[in-house]
DNA sequence: TATTGTTATACTCTATAACTATA
DNA sequence: TATAGTTATAGAGTATAACAATA
């Protein structure tokens, strides 16, 4: 028989359909945990979603500064600094000058990074096909339009707290 | 016609329509932006998103034992004992003990805490419209419809992995 | 033995400020 | 002056393990 939804219970504040803190909450639920499913398909390759990203954005985007990455995916230039230390670390990426700006790196890829860039795509299309192969192209379509528009009008009010506008 | 999406760019790893990856970065995305706006609501009142969450609780539950409100509110027991710590420091909720179990509290909203409680959600509401309000019944049925299944699915398969034994 | 709550610990994410070297 | 990157630091979220008191 059907029990509740175990662990987590969203809609444990109300209904998410009635309260907006519910719906909140399952907003968040959501998010954390599809990013946990990620995390654990990328788990057997050593590396995490913060590298995921990057490492699909350089092989998708070739040669790339810190802050062209930051810029594509949102975060600020000191995090995109860590996340590059431990790619070079498991030499999965480097550090090259940018040609035209002594200041600049363009990151690079080694063969080896190629590699994990599509090994952990193909990870996360596992992850993907269970969370988001059961939508329709409609379903789809319509889930980001609501979350966009979310996304939106939160960042419009957010009392000037803007992210990365560098 | 369409011109690109301001502030974020969500879809820099590709189109959240066709392209997973940018749809997990959009659903985190507009989850940070709602609880930063939240956060932003609440920060004249001296709190935040996490003391909201057991504020509103308490004061629609009633006394409920730190465990109970980390199962409503899918927190971690650590997370709840620091949270109070906090609601007690600022007078908004006191650790009473639970009458038939020694062990457990019944925590309980002081007046102060009462208000705050009510305040704070009419405070949450302001952004519930701003964030929510512009969503059709239909729309918001089906919202979180979509959010739920993959909720569901995420739980379903992350938790697998890890060897836990014993 | 199991459960409630506490403490310690650790890792991630986000954010800011101060700094360097270039532009 | 402004920008690319580095470093240090801090707060918040999440998680686990060890422990005391109680069931």
């Amino acid at each position: 028989m059907d029990t509740e939804p175990p662990g987590r219970a969203p809609t444990a504040l109300g209904d998410p359909r009635s309260d907006d803190k519910a719906l909140g909450l399952l907003l968040a639920s959501a998010h954390e945990a599809a990013r946990s499913s990620l995390n654990a398909e990328l788990r057997p390759l050593g590396i995490e979603t913060r590298h995921f990203g990057i490492l699909v954005t350089l092989d998708r985007a070739g040669p790339t500064s810190q802050r062209g990455l930051g810029a594509l995916l949102g975060l600020d230039k000191s995090a995109v600094v860590r996340i590059m230390d431990e790619l070079e670390r498991l030499g999965l990426a480097v550090r090259k000058r940018a040609e035209h700006d002594r200041r600049a790196y363009a990151i690079e890829l080694t063969t080896e990074g190629r590699r994990y860039a599509r090994t952990s795509a193909t990870a996360a299309d596992e992850v993907s096909a269970r969370l988001f192969g059961w939508l329709s192209p409609a379903d789809r379509d319509r889930l980001v339009t609501l979350l966009t528009g979310i996304l939106t009008r939160a960042d419009d009010g957010s009392t000037g707290n803007e992210p990365n506008r560098s």
